[in-house]
DNA sequence: CGAACAGTTGAACAACTGTTCAACCGTAAA
DNA sequence: TTTACGGTTGAACAGTTGTTCAACTGTTCG
């Protein structure tokens, strides 16, 4: 016995506050500046990355170390440096042997 | 005629830097807080978010109103309106009909 | 040169995340 | 009470993300 056999098909507001929204779309971000901010706090979304921050703050480590301190392989690591090193977070110093 | 044949195991580092791995991890934050912190960013990783904070932001909205505003569904909307109201980040406003 | 070391890379895979769809709940007006 | 409205929910799906594995590069030391 259902009762709601016929809804409407759903969703048919037909922007009751039209005022409202189109003040609101005036004051909103481009939509570029939304997703630049969005992406720069994903960085931060991640804790691995938030460890290797922390890790490295300060004094630099090299990947084996950093790897070993964090129980992930040195792959790992690597992945994720390269995402701080495209946010211009870090920066990479060559290490000799 | 790969020449590689015969490559160690892979990553054998036996803690060549013991001190500073173990200075650093005396300097890093416990795992929770790291959690703790990596989560409220994702929370601002996301444009939709973003979006809905922006839009919010002062003058509340009624759900079909952000949902014609971000060209969402209202159901796309009301997830994440849940995600933030989960972080304390909005309150919820009840709107009578 | 050849071996060892430090690090990178890409493909494959699993886990997670965001959106949609359809059904549903609670309130208020008819 | 019934209908419409504003909003929520959960399952399903697609796309994205993080880790692992194996192979690789470049440098340096013997």
């Amino acid at each position: 016995m259902s009762i709601y056999e016929k809804n409407p098909p759903s969703c048919e507001c037909e922007e009751l506050h039209s005022e409202i929204i189109d003040k609101k779309r005036n004051a909103m971000p481009d939509e570029s500046t939304l997703y630049d901010l969005s992406d720069f706090f994903k960085i931060f979304g991640d804790s691995t990355r938030m460890s290797i921050l922390f890790a490295i703050d300060g004094e630099p480590m090299c990947v084996c170390d950093i790897a070993a301190l964090l129980g992930m392989t040195k792959s790992a690591v690597s992945h994720q440096l390269k995402v701080l090193r495209q946010s211009d977070l870090i920066k990479y110093r060559k290490s000799g042997k």
